[in-house]
DNA sequence: CATGCTTGAGATAGCGCTATCTTGTCTGGG
DNA sequence: CCCAGACAAGATAGCGCTATCTCAAGCATG
């Protein structure tokens, strides 16, 4: 048995709307949609009764009715490449978990990194009319980033740097952390030193540009010890990359690969062919992944804070959606070395 | 520039609305809107031409329009209890590759095991009025299953069996398998057969109450043979319980991990102990997930059939949700014993 | 004291669809 | 030849909000 308050008029639905609120409270629907929405052009005393009216008939919006109204619906379109990536998983907690208590609703979008993928999704998320969006890196082809552009809800870029590009980012410079994991390697005296990637989406070709960079400031590049697959990253393929790049060159004396699941599979990898780490060849990974630490030996790796670029990016665009201007267009949330035994 | 077609009236939001194909095809608007849902009340022929000047004006339904005038978003409501655990993620993708092609966002709602967090976040998406909900278990609190009731959206349970209780579930029997590997330990001549589980879900609890039915039955059951943690569950936490458990039972001779992350971490426990698999102690898992078979020595364990769980219950989902009833309340996919070096 | 400005509230008019009720047309049975 | 019944299309009326315009009251200005 509902409430026997005062109410406008009976609704077909049976939902307590704006009107009943209105009514109990005895002001106009207006001032009432005003008040719960911190409008300040409403007398705090009379906003106050106002919400207590709402909470005495709990009164919950309708983000329908809303979205029609104001063209802006109460969601955050998210498009990320992929959840079998950990990485990805503490990302969108940590925007979730940010969002969530401003009460936006994230819609995730997974493009497998796949770009008419993106710009499909992209599509259809428009048309829910997002009041914000975060995508994964800068990348991406010109039919959607005109989209972006042309939709005009604000967009943060995740992982990656803009450079001068004016974008909104929030993420590490994927190519330093690229050239730090290999300096490591070089100053632990290695000089053979392999660059394995799988997937070989732009965040890997910067790590793989970073990779470079570093070894050919040391005068040891060789393009040879780059093995690179478009195979989507798993345990089961770093195994067998291992096991190929040490057949192809005997003489290399250390891998770097471009995420933890690839490492982890060259570890067991190692353990099952008998090869010695890291006296044979040395071992480092990238992002910290769960069981890194558990390894045989423990993973050398890049720390990347993604939990944090999840938490910050959210807040950029919940700034955006304000309409405020964020203090810098760029967050470089940096990244840390996981120095184990692996190396 | 827009094409210069006949059009109703300039809007003010610039989009392309229903009543732009109307006048376009030269009928009313709510035949438009009858023929583009595929009502039967609309000549084959006319509906053609609507949808042919539909496709000419590039004309895409509002959804909160739709949602405000029919009651019902086209958004599905997904509860999971975690991303963390790679089975969940395999379940979404399935679910949101079947659900996607029939115009159906899903809202993804992440309970971590909560009861209350769970009740919170699908009164918020009930909001959305969604067309249809998918929910992991049939184990939750009461108002969240009232919420459920009364809401009168089409639910279907994730993972388990229904039942005698009439609810719509696609899944499996965790008991049974719990049950099956446990046997297999059993069969391999195994007589001290611990369990060891974490987060201890409702579905763990089946999967321990298969691994007593099955001892009790051959009288091995031991009490002091369960270890249960209710941390969450991860390789880190498996590796722990590994050496705990020998360490205070050294005569156990094989374990079944309630999830192949904690078998993972048990493993690498072993090779770091020195403790020869399965010479000295067995180990199973549960779910075969991504790098078990890459472990050393490969992980016994049972195969879910999560994406197939997923897909399935999104079909059962859509088939309520178009009004039908679907053959059967509960579905059972079964699973499949792997079995590898482990034990 | 008239003028202009701010400020808080309400009236009005949709946002873009669909549920529901009506109307017009066509069919076949008595 | 008329009328019940089925069927295809349209007219009407919202769904539950918010953008925008309007207006009355209060206050300082010259």
């Amino acid at each position: 048995m509902p409430s026997p308050t005062a109410s406008a008029r009976p609704r077909a639905t049976g939902r307590v709307t704006l009107a009943d609120v209105a009514a109990l409270a005895g002001v106009s629907p207006i001032t009432v949609s005003r008040a719960l929405r911190g409008e300040r052009t409403v007398d705090p005393a009379l906003a106050e009764r106002v919400k207590e009216a709402a909470a005495q008939l709990r009164y919950m919006p309708d983000p329908a009715a809303r979205a029609l109204a104001s063209r802006h619906s109460s969601h955050v379109a998210v498009l990320i490449p992929m959840l079998s990536n950990a990485l990805f998983v503490d990302l969108l907690e940590a925007v979730q978990r940010t969002l969530r208590p401003a009460g936006y609703q994230t819609l995730i979008g997974i493009t497998h990194y796949n770009a008419d993928e993106e710009e499909q999704l992209l599509r259809e998320q428009l048309l829910h009319r997002p009041a914000g969006l975060l995508v994964t890196g800068t990348d991406r082809n010109t039919a959607t980033r005109e989209l972006i552009e042309r939709s005009g809800v604000p967009c943060v870029h995740l992982m990656e740097l803009g450079g001068a590009s004016g974008q909104y980012c929030v993420g590490f410079s994927q190519q330093a952390a690229g050239r730090a994991i290999t300096e490591h390697l070089v100053q632990r005296g290695h000089r053979r030193i392999a660059f394995v990637a799988a997937q070989l989406d732009p965040r890997t070709l910067q790590r793989a540009e970073g990779y470079r960079a570093c070894l050919r400031a040391h005068g040891l590049y060789d393009a040879n010890l780059e093995l690179l697959s478009p195979a989507p990253s798993s345990m089961a393929l770093g195994s067998e990359l291992f096991a190929q790049l040490l057949k192809e060159h005997p003489d290399c004396d250390a891998i770097f690969f471009c995420n933890d699941d690839l490492a982890q599979g060259g570890l067991l990898a190692a353990l099952r062919l008998g090869v010695a780490v890291p006296g044979r060849v040395a071992v480092a990974g990238f992002n910290d992944l769960s069981g890194s630490d558990q390894m045989l030996p423990p993973l050398t790796t890049v720390r990347t804070p993604r939990q944090a670029i999840g938490e910050a990016s959210a807040q950029m665009l919940l700034a955006l959606m304000r309409g405020e201007k964020p203090p810098e267009n760029s967050v470089d949330l940096g990244f840390e070395l996981m120095l184990r035994a692996s190396s």
